[in-house]
DNA sequence: CCTATATTCTATTGTTTTAGTAGGACATTT
DNA sequence: AAATGTCCTACTAAAACAATAGAATATAGG
């Protein structure tokens, strides 16, 4: 149920970008990588990806640098992991991008696809709201549970 | 965010276990592979570690096999998840079972890791709840929201 | 125009994880 | 004693992960 470094690292470049950027101000890979402790090359692969899938814009050259294509209210971190670690879906069998029957005989009569079903559901209503705008403004999730003992 | 095959079929041939055992009854590793589609050698050692793990019994020799070490109710899918896949949390530093602090300088003030935070919970609340007896009985998730259309 | 500073793009590498296979030792039933 | 199980360790092929390397290209500023 992990989140790849690759996936970490282009949320905390895109949560970066949208608490660093104002106007028509671009930020470097550089300034990023240092300020989150990523290292260079691999964010710029990383940056790259996201550009590829819109969700940020560059200009080159001196004094170039990266800003989001959209305001930040408008990415989701959903977004953002779907591009760089594909589905959220734990099984296949419940992924609406990527679907791929599993071994089952039968799956609308299968107990694990339909809980892993409600696994996705959950992961999907955090993730698929989440923006980057709510996450540096401190928006609290509208799904935490305080009292919560279980161990993860 | 997605699940193993050693966590799908361990999580399998434990339904299996539930749903096909009564009483004084074992079922032999080869039965619950037929039945699911597991390869055979691959299925023994997720038992052997579920068995280690205190999740499920064994009686060797011939007409032996395999049984829950307690009854369907008491066994949550989290439980088996943890014990074949490790923790549940997306990164380490929201997790209770295996923390391990992250890069940034300030985690109580760190937005990813509150909404990471989040989803750990989201996902526990499901899996720890979950028991095998649910699963089973086809017991509806209590987390299932039907009006979801996101793509995971 | 030239240089420093950026992004762009592709390839390669080392490590770890995943998903099994193989094979023999040991226990129990028939 | 043979058949049928579990137990246990080691091994392996392939994929995923986490970078690194290096060259090409673009632009600002002097």
């Amino acid at each position: 149920m992990r989140l790849s470094k690759r996936g970490e690292y282009g949320l905390r470049a895109m949560i970066d970008l949208a608490s660093w950027t104002q106007d028509g101000r671009v930020i470097s890979i550089k300034a990023i990588a240092e300020r989150e402790n990523i290292p260079v090359k691999f964010l710029e692969q990383i940056l790259l990806a996201m550009k590829n899938g819109g969700l940020v814009n560059s200009r080159m050259g001196a004094s170039g640098g990266y800003y989001l294509a959209k305001p930040a209210a408008q990415i989701t971190l959903g977004q953002i992991i779907r591009l760089l670690d594909g589905p959220l879906a734990p099984i296949r069998c419940v992924s609406q991008m990527a679907y791929e029957p599993c071994s089952c005989p039968d799956e609308s009569t299968c107990g694990l696809r339909s809980v892993m079903f409600d696994v996705r559901n959950a992961i999907a209503d955090i993730l698929d709201h989440q923006t980057l705008a709510d996450v540096v403004h401190g928006q609290p999730g509208n799904n935490l549970k305080l009292n919560e003992m279980s161990k993860s």
